[in-house]
Parts: structure tokens; C-alpha cells; sequence
DNA sequence: AATGAATGAGTTTTCATTCAT
DNA sequence: CATGAATGAAAACTCATTCAT
């Protein structure tokens, strides 16, 4: 309705993105407000006009930043592929092993709000949301291999948080050292070996 | 004899301990020295005494903290058990199994380190280290299982880092919701999975 | 035109005249920040969007302290005077006695930086140069003295050492006890009675 | 009496010596108890012992400093030599420039005594008292040198205060630049052209 | 008398936040 | 809307002084 098209919106992703990339950088605590701005190409006064505080903009961060994370999963979950669960399992793994070096940059973002989860009602019970529902997506398609008689009748939500496990275990792993591994190959190893766990026989 | 023994060691460890608890609570930044001191009963002024400064007070926790979770893994291994290579790994698993609810506390010092590795050369050379290490005893666990043909002939090496990513993994997702699920049971079942893909189909 | 003028060099010496005043009544070491910031109308903060810290300031004021004093001087030096070089020598000295008073409120800024000489390279180098470059007026004059024949042929280097001497230790003299003497009278007489070792035997 | 001599008197000296030794290299500010106590080979709770605090050790100093130079000129003024007076001040001036190395070394205490003295009372008096006994001194020598018709009949007062502070100004610019010159000769030639503005004519 | 571990008040400095322009 | 100069609360760290041994 106004004659401009509303900035807002635009200047509170501008300010976001380049808090995710000073915070990958230098931690929330050692990031500085100017940090922020300069990196936003604002000034400092501009960020006060869209987050209420320095809070403010690590808590949007939080929701900004693992809604990507989760969109990836569902939106591979929701097409409704033809391929065995297996290898579509081992698509999202490959597609996982690729974007990992992407994701180490950024994951010390997610180690602090882990650590601030510990402390913070309201960021616990963010990450509590979030995980659950990603291990139900990780479930939907395992109980989708289950009904197509590719694994075992097994517990589907039980292996989804396995699957989950490996995927942050590796993730982490990885980034403390991406060079001890063929991190491609040790990824795919990894998943294979759960697969092969779960399988019917007839897959082994 | 001496009329005063050296303390030196014992109020040094004093104020690591002191710095576990508080950090775990309050994380490494919101921490105040004051806060050390006092959950320590020591004064300020001695903190000083004994350590630099703060940063030399959290490198010393770095060593001190990982260091006690390493040698609960080495002290498992290095038991030279009769049990299968399959019961051992189940022990360890329920073993961990049994202390999350202690580590969950702990957790948010180890994110810290986390995150703090992203940008600090000699931490995460540590983690590297420490990392190498744990995957090495486990590895050595599955090569036992490989040579008393309980395991199929697998990468030993990459299923230990499939184990630990596992561990590193259920550990993360318990620390965020510790009611999620019945963990004792989940972590033994992810296990088992995973004992499952690699175990001689006579084991199946 | 623009909208906020550059108020940076102003403020500069805004802080640096607050601190002549405050170091010179409380010495560098008792004087906190905040008292140099009030005296400056300004608060503790600002201060440092201008001086890096404390030792800053201090290094700033060493120049502009001493740099007034030498302008000082060398106005008078420059001014080509049709006096003879005595009465202009007299004309200085009086010019000090009067200022005397006024000098000694700072003198204890001079002094405490003559003590960090003693262990500051770039402080003593200064000194130096600031002492070379008084000299060497003086120096001037005086040889100007001995072409009029006002004055033997005596060494114009060596005068002009005694004579800052002379003065540098009046005003040491007058600032431990401005009431032990009449002051303004003995500063002329201790220069007369230099002059008259230097004068022709005609002026006597 | 007592069995044991007294250490009291010793003790506090060879604290005093330690304090000189350690102040005039770090400054009264920079010295910390405990590098005056390892100077004096005792240890810091002994310190205590003998002084009240820091700050009495820095009194006691002042008159242990002083006190020691102004021994050297009266020991030198009484002496109830046969040379002329001119003679007599020459030797002094002598005998000044031949320590003044040594006494550059002290030089930065003096200068922190004389700063505290802008805001000290009771340093102010002790400075004053020393000053004016130093000059009392001198203006006895100068008088002897007017009675015997040595000098013209001047303010003898007046002059030993103009002796003084050319002696105390040499000796800061010698501190502050002590290659500018070839001081001993310095000193001498600024005593002489002094006595020389004092002299008789029949002495020129 | 002597020691040196412990104390804690006091100071510099930083930086999130505000607000006059 | 946007700016960036100014604010001042907060915290790490120091060191003179004390006192149990």
C-alpha cells in the first residue's frame, strides 16, 4: 500500500546474514555491534532501528538459522521420489558429505546456541522443536522403507534419531578435522553401515 | 617437616573444579572471575596466584576436561576382558548410557570448545588430537572383533568414527531434550543397529 | 555545509588542557580517568574515542606541553629587536619572573616527566630535542650579542647552556618555596650577574 | 644492653638502599613491595616489620636522600681551607661535575619528590628547609669571599641562591642529554663565567 | 623475627545502547 | 529513516597490606 515497497523485511535479512558471517567468525561475544553494522554496510544506529538489541538479533539468528537447515531436509523428504528409501537415504547423505564443508563455517554458530541451550529455557525448547521434527521427518521415510518391505520392521523413530546421531556425530567430527578423513567417503561408509543393519536380508 | 606443604597443585585443581561448575552454568563468557572464586572459596586476588588469567583458567579446563573423558574410554578398553568384542561395545554403550544425565551438565563447556575451535589454532589442534586418540582406542575395540570373527572384515578405522559420531551424536540430542525419549533404551537400540550392520550373519 | 563539523582536534585539546589541569594538581598516577573526563566535561567513554588510553594522553600532553614553552621562547628570539642583546636577555628574564607564578602550577607535570626519562628512551629523546632546540636560541641571541660587541668573545654555546641552566633552576628554586625570596628581583639579579661575567669591561 | 644489638637501625638502611636501587629505576608508581623486598634480600612480610607502609618508606627516603647531599656540601663548607673562596667554589664545582654521572642515576627520585612536593605540604616544608639550608651554606662561603675582597660587595644571599640553581639546572640538563656536551668543562666554564660576573676587577 | 599465601578495594578499559542532528 | 558521537555500567586484573604459621 505504501508507495515504497516495504524495507524492512530486506534490512532484517541484510542485518542477519551479516551477523551469521561475523558470528562465524568471531563468536557472538567477540563480535561487536560495529562488526555487524560494517559488515551490513549500515550504521551502527540503523541496526537499533530493526533489532531491539544485540539479544534480539542472536535470537532471530536462531530461527533464521536452523529453519535453512531444516527446509533442506523436508523439502528432500516431500518429493515423493520413486527411488528404494535406501538410496534416497543415500542421496540426502551424499547431499549431506557435500554441503559439509559449506556448514563448518558455520558451525560454530550452532555450537554456541547448543551451549546457550543449556542456560536458556526459551533456546532449549527452540532446538527441542527442532530436532523433533526433523527426526520425524528422518522417520516418515523410514517407515516408508519399512512399508515397502525394504527394511526390517524395525522402530522407525528409534532409527531416525540414530540417523540424526550420525549425521551431527559426523558433522562434528568433521569439523574439528576435516583432514583426518575422506570425510565423502567416511560419511557414505558410515550411513551404509546403519542401512545394513536395518536392511531385510534379501538387501544384504 | 617443612612447616607449610606446597598447595600449589591442590588449590590449581581447586579452581578448575571450581571453573567446571560455574562455567557449565553460566558459560565461559557470562562467568565472572568473582563467581570462580567464590564457588571456589578462595578470594579473587588468589585465582591470580595460580593462574594468569581467565583465558589460562579455561585453556587449563580445555586439557583437564577432555582429558578425564578420555581415560574412561582408555581404562575400558585397555581391560583385557573375555566377553565378546559385541558385549564390550554394548558395556561401553550402557556405561555412557548410565552417565549422560551427568555429562548433559557438562555439555555446554564442550560446545563452548567447540565453537571456540572455529577460531583458535591450538584448541582445535587439541580436539584433533583428542579425537584421533578416541577414535584410535575404539578402533582397536573393532579390530579385536574383526580378528575373533565376530565382525565382517570392515574398515576398522571408519566404523570406529561411525561409532564415535554416534556417541557424539545421541549425546548432543539427549543434552537438548532429555525427555524425548527413554535414552537408555535408545542409545542401546542405535547401538545394537549398528553392531547389526556390521556383525558375520551368524550373529544376526 | 556538512552537517556535524569535525570536532576531533578540538576535543583533543579539549581532553589535553582537562589533563594539564588534573595531572597537575594530582600527578599522573593519582589522577583516575574519570577526573581528567570531568574536567574535560565529558565522559569516561569519550575520552577514549579520542586517546587510546591513559599512557596516550600523557604521551600527547608531553608534546604540547613542551611545545608551548618553547614558542614561547622562540617568539621572543624571532622578534628582530633593535635593543641591545642585554636589555633584550633582561627583557626575557623579567618575562619569566612574571609568568613564574603560573609556571609553577605545572612545573610538577615537568618533573614527573623528567622521572619517566630516567626510564622511557622516547621521553628522553624528546627532552633532548626540546633542550637542543632551546639552546640553540638562546645560543643565537647570545652570538648575536657578541657581534655588537656587547659581549666577549665568549663561547655563545656554552652561555646559552648556562643560561637555560640558570633558568631551569630558578624556576626549580622558586617552585619548592615561592615565598623564601623576592623573587621576581632575584631572577634579575642572578641574570645580571651572569651578564656582567659575559659583558665587555665598557658596561661595567 | 640487649644481648643482641639492635637490627632495627640496620634493617630500615639497608631497606632504604634497596628502595633507592629499585625506585630510581622503576619509578615510585612502577616499584611493587616485592621487587624492594627481593633487592633487600628479605621478604616482603618483613618489609612491614620495619615500615608502615609504602609510603613511609618513600618518606623516610626523602630525608635519607637529601640528607646525604647536603652532607657532602657541608662537609665541604666547613672545612676551614687557606685557598681562596674563588678557589674553593671552583674544587666544588670540581667535585660536582666529577659525581654528576653517579648522581644522574638517583636523579629521576629527586625529580619524583619534587612533583609530589606541588601536592604535598609536608614534602613541600622538608624541600624548602633543605634548599634553604643549602643555600645558607653557600652564601657563608660567598660571604667569606666578599669579606676577604674577593668578590664585589654583593647580596651574598642572593648569589648563593643564583650558585644553587645553576648547579641544580646543570645538573637536569646533564640528566637529560648527557652527551650533549663536554659537561665537565661545561660545568666549570658556567661556574666561572658566574664568579666572574661576582669578581673584583683586580681578579679579572 | 620472618615468611609468603591470601585478600579485596580500586582502576583502566570496553562496548551495547541512546539520541541529537 | 539514518547516523555516529557520547554515555556509563560492568569486569578483568593488580598489588599494598595482613596474618597464620
Amino acid at each position: 500500500m505504501s508507495p515504497r515497497p516495504d524495507v524492512t523485511e530486506a534490512r532484517k535479512n541484510q542485518i542477519l546474514e551479516a551477523a551469521v558471517t561475523v558470528f562465524a567468525r568471531l563468536g557472538f561475544q567477540q563480535t561487536r555491534m560495529d562488526d555487524i553494522a560494517k559488515q551490513a554496510g549500515l550504521s551502527k544506529g540503523a541496526l537499533y532501528l530493526y533489532y531491539k538489541s544485540k539479544d534480539t538479533i542472536i535470537a532471530a539468528l536462531l530461527k533464521y538459522f536452523f529453519m535453512q537447515e531444516f527446509k533442506r531436509l523436508q523439502a528432500f523428504v516431500e518429493a515423493d521420489r520413486e527411488a528404494s528409501v535406501h538410496d534416497q537415504l543415500m542421496d540426502l547423505t551424499r547431499q549431506l558429505a557435500a554441503v559439509m564443508h559449506w556448514m563448518a563455517r558455520l558451525m560454530p554458530i550452532a555450537f554456541e546456541f547448543y551451549a546457550i541451550a543449556g542456560r536458556d529455557q526459551e533456546v532449549r525448547q527452540f532446538l527441542q522443536e527442532y530436532y523433533h521434527d526433523y527426526r520425524r521427518e528422518l522417520a516418515r521415510l523410514i517407515q516408508r522403507g519399512i512399508e515397502r518391505d525394504e527394511f526390517r520392521t524395525i522402530d522407525a523413530e528409534a532409527t531416525a534419531t540414530t540417523l540424526a546421531a550420525l549425521y551431527e556425530g559426523l558433522a562434528l567430527l568433521y569439523f574439528v578435522d576435516p583432514e583426518a578423513h575422506q570425510w565423502t567417503e567416511q560419511v557414505e561408509t558410515s550411513v551404509r553401515l546403519l542401512l545394513e543393519g536395518i536392511a531385510q536380508h534379501a538387501s544384504t
